[in-house]
DNA sequence: TCATTAAATTGTT
DNA sequence: AACAATTTAATGA
């Protein structure tokens, strides 16, 4: 069993090196939060920050254990679910939403300081970022810009969710396909993510509640419609706006 | 760097 | 759920 991860690594050797490579490919990690702060918050908050290369498979946090980071995706996908295990009645593991790269989360467990409620597992090779709980805090005591970011980002998710609850009853399969794929484009939530989705269909399955199989023939059609291109692992969108309101026939 | 092999993912039944 | 085909990743010369 994968256990936990930022463990106490270089933290500055970490950071230089993503930062480095940032500079070097010119796409990589941003921290869209990052310069909204002042000197010395940017100061506190890069001594805090650790950033690890998670693998497929590992789990950055489980459920039940209690808080310790605010995180983000600087790369890679996450995913956040409930096992099996315990819980639901269905031998399908459900997904509840993917993190993709510039996603931050963890806000609302912080804020709580409860025990975290969910598993939060890498579908890829990601890179994860995390500030302290206390760093987290500080900053919300302090900084004006920060604290709308942060409410940004609950406003979006919020509203993520509720067009979860719409797609869930109201659409064909095909076309939950296509909202849940153009809900992972979402470009104020999720900055970092290109044209290119790295996800199996097996996986997008369990995000939107639907098999294998099916997710293939919904790409398929979605595919022939001109609004995806169904790649290697992954799946390339073409047009957003077609995704969003996509309608089978 | 290239060829071979294993693993992952896809497409279909 | 099972299977074959395809693509990628890993390995070693």
């Amino acid at each position: 069993m994968p256990t936990h991860v930022l463990p106490s690594t270089s933290q500055a050797a970490a950071v230089s090196a993503s930062r480095s490579r940032a500079a070097a490919s010119g796409d990589l990690p941003h921290i869209p939060w990052l310069d909204r702060l002042d000197d010395l918050e940017r100061a506190r908050v890069l001594a805090d920050l650790r950033v690890v290369t998670v693998q497929p498979g590992e789990i950055v946090c489980r459920m039940g254990r209690p808080v310790t980071y605010w995180f983000g995706v600087l790369d890679g996908l996450l995913k956040m679910s409930n096992d099996s295990a315990q819980g639901n009645g269905l031998g399908m593991p459900i997904t509840f939403t993917g993190v993709p790269s510039g996603g931050w989360f963890g806000e609302g467990t912080v804020l709580k300081m409860e025990p975290y409620r969910y598993n939060i597992q890498a579908l890829r090779k990601s890179v994860v970022a995390g500030i302290t709980a206390e760093t987290f805090l500080w900053l919300l005591g302090r900084s004006i810009r920060f604290n709308r970011f942060v409410m940004n980002q609950l406003n979006e998710r919020l509203g993520q969710f509720i067009a979860a609850r719409e797609i869930d009853r109201l659409t064909h399969p095909d076309e939950r396909v296509a909202r849940s794929l153009a809900a992972l484009f979402h470009p104020v939530l999720y900055p970092g993510v290109g044209e290119v989705l790295r996800i199996t269909q097996q996986e997008l399955g369990y995000l939107v509640g639907l098999s294998r199989q099916r997710v293939n023939r919904a790409l398929v059609a979605l595919q022939q419609a001109g609004v995806v291109r169904v790649e290697y692992g992954g799946v390339r969108v073409l047009s957003l706006g077609g995704l969003r309101c996509y309608r089978a026939d």
